[in-house]
DNA sequence: CCCATCATTATCGTATACATTTCGTACACA
DNA sequence: TGTGTACGAAATGTATACGATAATGATGGG
């Protein structure tokens, strides 16, 4: 191709796999790669400077992650959630979250916590700047990171697999152009404040609570675009302006 | 070498790496191949007729199931438990399998109600035969049965990790020559038969109790053996039997 | 006009050769 | 004798070529 757009002139580099799985991951939990996607290795391969060898390590270490998932003879396919595994989704997300935060709070370092703060400005500064994707994959770290907090390693890959859909469903129902939306998200971000602090002081039952309240505005603000407030149903109104309702 | 052994001998063939898979799977939880060991991609691709590439995939899918861990570089090596993922993996295990069980009595089917009875079959009758490798893989497969009959994509890889350690500190810390032993083993056989029962009814509260009295069994056969009783401290059976006594 | 079967093609899976890194060992020097 | 360095062997990482499999389109029959 002639003109290569920005994506595809990067030079392989030193550790060229690892950054690919890191921009793969990034382009999935930002929706730029949709769910359901066909991954096509060669075309990968090319655009990332890699052979077909290592790329294909790439695509099994993010279907040992979550990410994807790779079918024998047929390729490799972003994974996608259907109602089944939505609803158990919303069943396990809050036992998780709420476990992963109390035992961050009884666990975390003074490293692990700067970090934390660190990733929460970048991610306030992302949602002033208006941009949804910087705002989503900071986000993803920052309930990533509690995650590391916890020192757990048995809890770690159910905690991840949650944030990857989580952070998938939040782009999918994220209406920046609505007031009542940029609000929520503002409201998000200083519970992440509140939950800094509770972790930072070593609070485990308030972390868990804190993080119990975060999930359920998570959970409303899927659920009104899920099942959205019911239109108005004045007689009059729908008779005059039918077609506009519809 | 002139003389295969009886492992080496397999051939290839149409899904040989399935059932590499399969075997390392196995060597790992009965610690046929220890906690800590070296994998030599070489050999394992020679003794089970692959070539170095798909040998190297499966090793990765291990590595994603949490069986082994994959240092650049520096090849892969079977995941061993430090004192704090110990004391992780008694944190978390009740609250996972007890989760797990509740939600495999909601959402169970009658096929995998069968399976998980099968297993129960083959594991009394590996009690029996006094075979603890077949008694532990068989311990293993309806546990994770019982995840499976939980279908919940969120919680399963939790869950799976938890069992590979289990099984492997169930190894570790059973010997079939203590009379008791045996007794508590008969004793988990039964528990596993009322868990069924609960499952098979779907009362999913007394499936999770129980589960949690069957992880009480574990966790004290575990302790006993970590903590062991203390040695009877007469001074005259010390004097007299020390050699024995060590 | 529609459906089934077969050939073609693109893509995935595997094998092998080569490059790179690491680890053990021997040797020189302090 | 202890330590540091350099070299060599072995193992890992990568690239490419080849074989196998599934998707696609064409063609013939119903």
């Amino acid at each position: 191709m002639p003109d290569m757009s920005d994506s595809a002139k990067r030079r392989p580099g030193p550790n060229g796999k690892q950054a690919c799985a890191e921009e793969l991951r990034a382009g999935i939990l930002t929706r730029a790669i949709a769910p359901g996607s066909d991954l096509d290795e060669t075309e990968l391969a090319k655009r990332h400077g890699l052979s077909r060898t290592p790329l294909r390590e790439v695509l099994q270490l993010l279907s040992g992650e979550g990410f994807i998932t790779l079918q024998p003879n047929r390729g490799a396919r972003v994974s996608s959630m259907d109602f089944a595994v939505m609803r158990s989704f919303f069943q396990t997300a809050p036992l998780i979250y709420a476990t992963a935060a109390r035992l961050a709070a009884e666990n975390r370092t003074i490293q692990q916590l700067d970090e934390l703060k660190a990733t929460q400005c970048v991610f306030r500064k992302a949602i002033q700047a208006g941009d949804g994707a910087a705002a989503a994959l900071n986000n993803h770290r920052f309930h990533a990171l509690i995650g590391e907090m916890a020192q757990n390693a048995y809890l770690m890959p159910s905690l991840n697999r949650l944030l990857i859909d989580h952070t998938r469903l939040g782009q999918t129902f994220y209406h920046p152009e609505s007031g009542t939306e940029r609000m929520l998200v503002l409201k998000a971000a200083d519970q992440h404040d509140a939950m800094i602090a509770t972790i930072e002081q070593r609070q485990a039952d308030e972390a868990a609570e804190l993080t119990l309240q975060h999930w359920d505005l998570s959970r409303d603000r899927m659920a009104r675009y899920v099942q959205p407030d019911p239109l108005p149903l004045k007689t009059a109104d729908i008779t005059r302006n039918r077609s506009d309702a519809l």
